[in-house]
DNA sequence: ATCCCACCTGGAGCACACTCCAGGTCAAGC
DNA sequence: GCTTGACCTGGAGTGTGCTCCAGGTGGGAT
């Protein structure tokens, strides 16, 4: 294989960024990634930037962002340069609500070990 | 009113739990609470234990238990004391995944922050 | 040549956790 | 006596995010 710019078969990605084959394909479809090059066979073959898309969007999945907010990311991205204030703003808006999150779960989670604690309390 | 036991309407529960009147019904369906006391007109009167008991479901729920888990958690706590190891088990195993999700969370949220600066220096 | 395997498409199906709806009951206030 | 509002039931519907399927292509190893 020539090192030309560096890309990715379908099975490749699936590895690096644990996305299913199926939910690239669907994240194509929906648009949240463009249309992913192809080689004469008519497969996919991603991009360095590509996996990196891919990054950035399991962050954000796993921080629990819905997929159509995601959506106006990408297309905030798309547009281009003059975008990026508007990007900080969904950003941040974001990661108040993963602070919040976060608060939350901490919380719960307290409760949680005192019922656990309490259990023990009552089995000892 | 008498203050005899404490009684909750559903409209009170709603207000106290943050569950929607729907949900509560739903869970009582499935089994998720034991059947609700009912009136002399069959609506449901709620003791403090059953408000209890939703204030256990919300932090599980928060903290991403399945229906399905907590559905074991009920079944365990309705057998009686001979159980509580096996629940204590149960939220111990739960309490490690919250632990876990709060680490990836908090992984990911700073892949998010670092995205930010990254923009706030391109705009600067 | 043949087999296998990774990949392709469009579209259907699924799991989860609710949420909504139609049609009805009852009690309290005007 | 009528309206309003909180509540009831069984059952259907919804949103989200995948996941699976049938039927097919193309390339590399044996």
């Amino acid at each position: 294989m020539l090192p030309g710019v560096s890309v990715y078969t379908p099975g490749q990605v699936v590895e690096e960024t644990g996305f299913s084959l199926d939910t690239l394909r669907y994240y194509e479809r929906i648009g949240l990634l463009e249309p992913i090059g192809r080689n004469a066979a008519g497969q996919r073959r991603f991009t360095q930037e590509d996996v990196g898309w891919l990054g950035t969007i399991r962050c954000l999945r796993d921080t629990g962002m819905p997929i159509a907010e995601m959506l106006r990311f990408a297309e905030l991205v798309r547009k281009g340069d003059h975008t990026i204030r508007d990007r900080i703003a969904l950003l941040e808006a974001h990661d108040r609500r993963v602070e919040a999150q976060v608060d939350n779960l901490r919380e719960k989670q307290a409760a949680v070990q005192n019922k656990i604690n309490y259990y023990r309390s009552v089995v000892d």
